[in-house]
DNA sequence: CGCCTGACGAAAC
DNA sequence: GGTTTCGCCAGGC
Protein backbone atom coordinates (compact mmCIF):
# COMPACT_ATOMS: atom_id res chain seq x y z
CA UNK A 1 0.00 0.00 0.00
CA UNK A 2 2.66 2.58 -0.18
CA UNK A 3 1.21 3.94 -3.22
CA UNK A 4 -1.45 6.00 -2.30
CA UNK A 5 -3.19 6.93 -5.40
CA UNK A 6 -5.97 9.35 -5.16
CA UNK A 7 -8.70 7.38 -3.67
CA UNK A 8 -8.98 9.86 -1.51
CA UNK A 9 -10.80 12.65 -2.44
CA UNK A 10 -10.65 16.33 -1.30
CA UNK A 11 -13.11 17.79 0.37
CA UNK A 12 -15.53 19.38 -2.32
CA UNK A 13 -18.44 18.09 -0.42
CA UNK A 14 -20.02 19.36 2.27
CA UNK A 15 -22.15 20.81 3.51
CA UNK A 16 -23.19 22.39 6.31
CA UNK A 17 -22.62 20.41 9.89
CA UNK A 18 -21.02 17.48 7.72
CA UNK A 19 -19.58 14.61 9.19
CA UNK A 20 -16.70 12.55 8.02
CA UNK A 21 -19.14 10.75 6.32
CA UNK A 22 -18.19 9.33 3.19
CA UNK A 23 -19.93 10.28 -0.13
CA UNK A 24 -21.65 7.45 0.21
CA UNK A 25 -22.82 7.84 3.62
CA UNK A 26 -24.19 11.37 2.51
CA UNK A 27 -26.36 10.11 -0.34
CA UNK A 28 -27.61 7.40 2.05
CA UNK A 29 -28.77 9.89 4.54
CA UNK A 30 -30.56 12.09 1.80
CA UNK A 31 -32.36 9.28 0.83
CA UNK A 32 -33.52 8.44 3.85
CA UNK A 33 -35.37 12.13 4.17
CA UNK A 34 -37.33 11.27 1.40
CA UNK A 35 -40.62 11.14 2.02
CA UNK A 36 -43.04 8.51 1.71
CA UNK A 37 -45.08 8.91 -2.00
CA UNK A 38 -42.25 11.16 -2.85
CA UNK A 39 -39.37 10.43 -5.46
CA UNK A 40 -36.14 12.50 -6.35
CA UNK A 41 -33.97 12.28 -8.69
CA UNK A 42 -29.81 11.49 -8.87
CA UNK A 43 -28.66 14.53 -9.74
CA UNK A 44 -31.03 16.49 -6.82
CA UNK A 45 -29.31 14.65 -4.42
CA UNK A 46 -25.94 15.12 -5.68
CA UNK A 47 -26.78 18.85 -6.10
CA UNK A 48 -27.77 18.85 -1.82
CA UNK A 49 -24.34 17.36 -1.84
CA UNK A 50 -22.71 19.80 -3.60
CA UNK A 51 -21.86 17.51 -6.07
CA UNK A 52 -24.35 17.86 -8.69
CA UNK A 53 -21.94 17.19 -11.35
CA UNK A 54 -21.23 13.44 -10.00
CA UNK A 55 -25.39 12.42 -10.55
CA UNK A 56 -23.30 9.11 -11.47
CA UNK A 57 -21.55 8.89 -8.18
CA UNK A 58 -25.01 9.07 -6.75
CA UNK A 59 -26.29 6.05 -8.56
CA UNK A 60 -22.76 4.40 -7.48
CA UNK A 61 -23.85 5.37 -3.91
CA UNK A 62 -27.22 3.34 -4.36
CA UNK A 63 -25.02 0.60 -5.08
CA UNK A 64 -24.78 0.00 -1.38
CA UNK A 65 -28.46 0.57 -0.65
CA UNK A 66 -30.06 -1.79 0.93
CA UNK A 67 -26.97 -3.48 2.46
CA UNK A 68 -26.86 -0.95 5.13
CA UNK A 69 -28.53 -0.16 8.13
CA UNK A 70 -31.09 0.81 7.89
CA UNK A 71 -32.15 0.33 4.71
CA UNK A 72 -32.06 3.25 1.53
CA UNK A 73 -35.16 3.83 -0.12
CA UNK A 74 -33.40 3.55 -3.21
CA UNK A 75 -37.07 2.95 -5.13
CA UNK A 76 -37.70 6.28 -4.25
CA UNK A 77 -34.67 7.81 -6.21
CA UNK A 78 -34.88 7.76 -10.25
CA UNK A 79 -33.31 9.70 -12.82
CA UNK A 80 -34.36 13.35 -13.65
CA UNK A 81 -37.24 12.58 -16.08
CA UNK A 82 -38.84 10.42 -13.60
CA UNK A 83 -37.68 6.69 -14.89
CA UNK A 84 -37.34 4.00 -12.99
CA UNK A 85 -33.41 3.50 -14.27
CA UNK A 86 -32.37 1.64 -11.13
CA UNK A 87 -35.28 -1.11 -11.14
CA UNK A 88 -32.79 -3.70 -12.71
CA UNK A 89 -30.51 -3.58 -9.67
CA UNK A 90 -33.71 -4.42 -7.57
CA UNK A 91 -34.52 -8.26 -6.93
CA UNK A 92 -36.42 -8.65 -8.56
CA UNK A 93 -36.59 -5.60 -11.17
CA UNK A 94 -40.32 -5.31 -10.90
CA UNK A 95 -39.86 -4.95 -6.83
CA UNK A 96 -39.20 -1.12 -7.71
CA UNK A 97 -42.09 0.16 -9.39
CA UNK A 98 -44.44 -2.31 -7.00
CA UNK A 99 -42.47 -0.88 -3.61
CA UNK A 100 -43.93 3.13 -5.54
CA UNK A 101 -46.83 1.97 -5.93
CA UNK A 102 -47.30 0.98 -2.99
CA UNK A 103 -46.83 4.33 -1.60
CA UNK A 104 -49.22 6.00 -3.54
CA UNK A 105 -46.66 6.72 -6.41
CA UNK A 106 -47.96 5.50 -9.75
CA UNK A 107 -45.70 3.89 -11.93
CA UNK A 108 -46.31 3.24 -15.70
CA UNK A 109 -43.55 1.41 -17.80
CA UNK A 110 -40.89 1.78 -15.75
CA UNK A 111 -42.14 5.56 -15.49
CA UNK A 112 -43.37 7.97 -12.64
CA UNK A 113 -46.70 9.30 -13.22
CA UNK A 114 -47.32 13.09 -12.31
CA UNK A 115 -43.62 12.89 -11.53
CA UNK A 116 -43.55 16.80 -11.06
CA UNK A 117 -45.85 16.13 -8.30
CA UNK A 118 -44.18 13.53 -6.31
CA UNK A 119 -41.27 14.78 -7.11
CA UNK A 120 -39.11 15.79 -3.88
CA UNK A 121 -36.15 17.77 -4.12
CA UNK A 122 -34.25 17.66 -0.89
CA UNK A 123 -32.40 20.89 -1.72
CA UNK A 124 -35.89 22.69 -1.45
CA UNK A 125 -36.99 20.66 1.03
CA UNK A 126 -33.99 20.58 3.52
CA UNK A 127 -33.69 24.49 2.82
CA UNK A 128 -30.37 23.96 1.54
C1' DC B 1 -0.89 1.62 -12.95
C1' DG B 2 -4.05 2.33 -16.92
C1' DC B 3 -8.37 1.45 -19.35
C1' DC B 4 -13.31 0.59 -19.11
C1' DT B 5 -17.60 0.72 -17.16
C1' DG B 6 -21.47 2.82 -14.64
C1' DA B 7 -28.57 3.22 -11.09
C1' DC B 8 -26.94 10.69 -14.41
C1' DG B 9 -27.08 15.11 -16.50
C1' DA B 10 -26.48 18.61 -19.54
C1' DA B 11 -24.40 20.46 -23.66
C1' DA B 12 -22.89 19.82 -28.17
C1' DC B 13 -23.81 18.26 -32.79
C1' DG C 1 -35.47 17.47 -31.96
C1' DG C 2 -33.00 13.02 -31.51
C1' DT C 3 -28.45 11.17 -31.00
C1' DT C 4 -23.82 11.44 -29.36
C1' DT C 5 -20.13 13.05 -26.40
C1' DC C 6 -18.14 14.95 -22.38
C1' DG C 7 -17.80 15.52 -17.51
C1' DC C 8 -17.87 13.52 -12.90
C1' DC C 9 -15.48 10.12 -9.66
C1' DA C 10 -14.96 5.67 -8.03
C1' DG C 11 -14.23 0.74 -8.49
C1' DG C 12 -13.24 -3.47 -11.09
C1' DC C 13 -10.03 -5.97 -14.06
Amino acid sequence: MASKKKTENPKQIKPSGSRDESFFELVFEVARQIPKGRVTSYGAIAACLGTKSSARMVGWAMNGAGRVKPKVPAHRVVNRIGMLTGKQHFSPPGKMAQLLKAEGIKVKNDQVQNFQQVFWDPVKELGF
